[in-house]
DNA sequence: TGTTCAATGATAGTATTACTATCTTTCTAT
DNA sequence: ATAGAAAGATAGTAATACTATCATTGAACA
């Protein structure tokens, strides 16, 4: 089955799409790749320029800077992560079954993906477990904010906002529980490897625990919250 | 009344320990203000100098780079913190209460410290809110760990993970449930700030909200998880 | 077939950052 | 009175993060 479809990202993030350009196709790519092996910190845009085989000013041409680019990177993540969560529980009835998928969706490995030809959303995923975070961290958040830029972020929280609150409407914290199922699916990931310690996966590092932890905690806390238990 | 404690920082975070001289003192006192106000990206050491009215070469004989300077401010406050909760958890008996302390102590609003004259807790807990993580977000992380710079994370994390298992000896997941608490506590409250529609405390910007919403996530996964219950 | 315009390539240059080196001054402990 | 450590002063380098300009290519249209 191969899925078509449509990509939305701001266009604040960059100064010409690079979907529409041979050129603009191949930063996206190879960025991934170098942001990847390199780590955010230690890419920059002569490297990139230099592996693409073009000048650091052909990618000036259409980003600003490099936080920009990983922005779009990021934001692409996003949005094709909640395409996939479309596709996936669309005929998905109960809803905390759908819950569950997304679950899945967001806490276990990512296998690249044919249809794009020009993003390995398996590389794309570990990028976004490391630096995703730094997207929003800055002291800029408020003025990137006003320019839409976080709002594939924001709806697939609203999304699976929307799913808590059909599982449980007296569920008092859908928007801030749909944060921290988002955020730990990465975090715990990027402990299990790297400082395992922090997690209960130490021993066997795999995918499955971690989304069977976090099904554990969400439905605790919607099934708890049902009762109306007060402390 | 005055509490007198020990910091204890690894070694491997300084070249000369800056608590021993009154220009080290001073790199972390007004450290700590500048990255607080540029953020940790446009923070440089030069500012840093000039604002203290030092030269960039004094800096570098204390750290030896910006990043070791970030991991000995955030190491400083998870040790800090540590005392806080040994101290406020002291007396204490009931795990549960315990608990809730320090939910209180990670997730409320952190009030300067006179017993620590040159560190402004206040002013750090932000710094910890917004750059905390990118002290382990890396591509170094494991090679910082095996210097064990981040033994106070690990200590606090271990710390709140047996309080969890003393709560509900059954619960399966102690440490990423403590790594939860700990890292959404800042989360939800940077967010609560800069892009509240991902919580739900957009309206009433409290603090207590949050240690709310964390105390019902906890209590909720280790009730539940004593049952037994599964899915 | 020639012209035009957009995209890219090639090259150069600047300000800032992230350091390292060296030499001098100051202050403190013996 | 003097040795030694800490700090100040100054200079310099390589890399980063850009900006500017001009030439080349290639497709599109007339």
């Amino acid at each position: 089955m191969r899925l078509h479809f449509q990509i939305n990202i701001s266009e604040a993030l960059y100064l010409k799409n690079p979907e529409e350009s041979d050129l603009g196709r191949k930063i996206i790519k190879h960025s991934i790749e170098l942001i990847h092996d390199y780590g955010f910190e230690y890419f920059t845009f002569k490297k990139l320029a230099e592996y693409i085989g073009t000048t650091e000013a052909g990618i000036y041409r259409y980003f600003e800077n490099k936080h920009r680019l990983l922005l779009y990177i990021v934001s692409w993540y996003w949005n094709w992560l909640s395409l996939q969560i479309v596709f996936q529980t669309n005929n998905i009835k109960d809803p905390a079954l759908r819950l569950k998928k997304v679950l899945n969706l967001l806490a276990a490995e990512v296998e690249d993906d044919d249809s794009t030809l020009y993003v390995n959303e398996s590389l794309l995923h570990q990028i976004v477990i490391s630096e995703g975070s730094k997207a929003y961290l800055t002291n800029h958040v408020e003025a990137d904010n006003k320019l839409q830029i976080f709002k594939p972020y924001k709806d697939l929280n609203a999304a699976i906002s929307e799913m808590i609150s059909a599982c449980n409407p007296k569920y008092k914290y859908p928007r801030s529980l749909a944060t921290t199922i988002i955020e730990m699916a990465h975090f715990q990931n990027f402990f299990m490897h790297h400082l395992p310690s922090l997690t209960d996966f130490a021993k066997e590092k795999n995918d499955s625990r971690i989304v069977a932890f976090l099904t554990d905690l969400v439905f605790a806390a919607i099934q708890t919250n049902t009762k109306g238990k007060k402390e």
